[in-house]
DNA sequence: ATTGCCGGGGC
DNA sequence: GCCCCGGCAAT
């Protein structure tokens, strides 16, 4: 190969994501949008596992992304997250306009 | 919903 | 050349 897989769109594709605004906060964000979470169960403190043994996390593995050493997106912080949308003037110019990230390479 | 980028558009 | 958003993909 003349071109290991370094440059591929896949690879490239998925050199992206990250979170950090909140990952959550949002999720805080959003539970105030829709209509309030439900703050009940009073008690919901039972035991479990009414079937021993048997089961995994994993008794199938269908057919997820197809499994690669790339850095799945949240674990890279850009300009973007890193700064926040109320900080965009410390982007770099490419994030400002939206294309790809001068600044980290990653 | 969100990041991150291409492609396309205005000046 | 500089500036930005629509819409898409991936999470
Ligand atoms: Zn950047």
């Amino acid at each position: 190969m003349a071109r290991p897989f370094h440059e591929d769109p896949d690879y490239q594709r998925l050199l992206v994501g990250n979170m950090r605004q909140s990952l959550l906060a949002q999720a805080a964000a959003n539970a105030g949008i829709g209509g309030t979470m439900t703050p009940q169960s009073p008690h919901k403190l039972l035991k479990l596992s009414p079937s021993p043994g048997i089961s995994m996390v994993h008794p199938l593995s269908p057919a997820k992304a197809p499994v690669s050493p790339r850095r799945a997106r949240g674990e890279n912080k850009k300009c973007r997250k890193v700064y926040g949308m109320e900080h965009r003037e410390q982007w770099c110019t490419q994030c400002k306009w939206k294309k790809a990230c001068s600044r980290f390479g990653d």
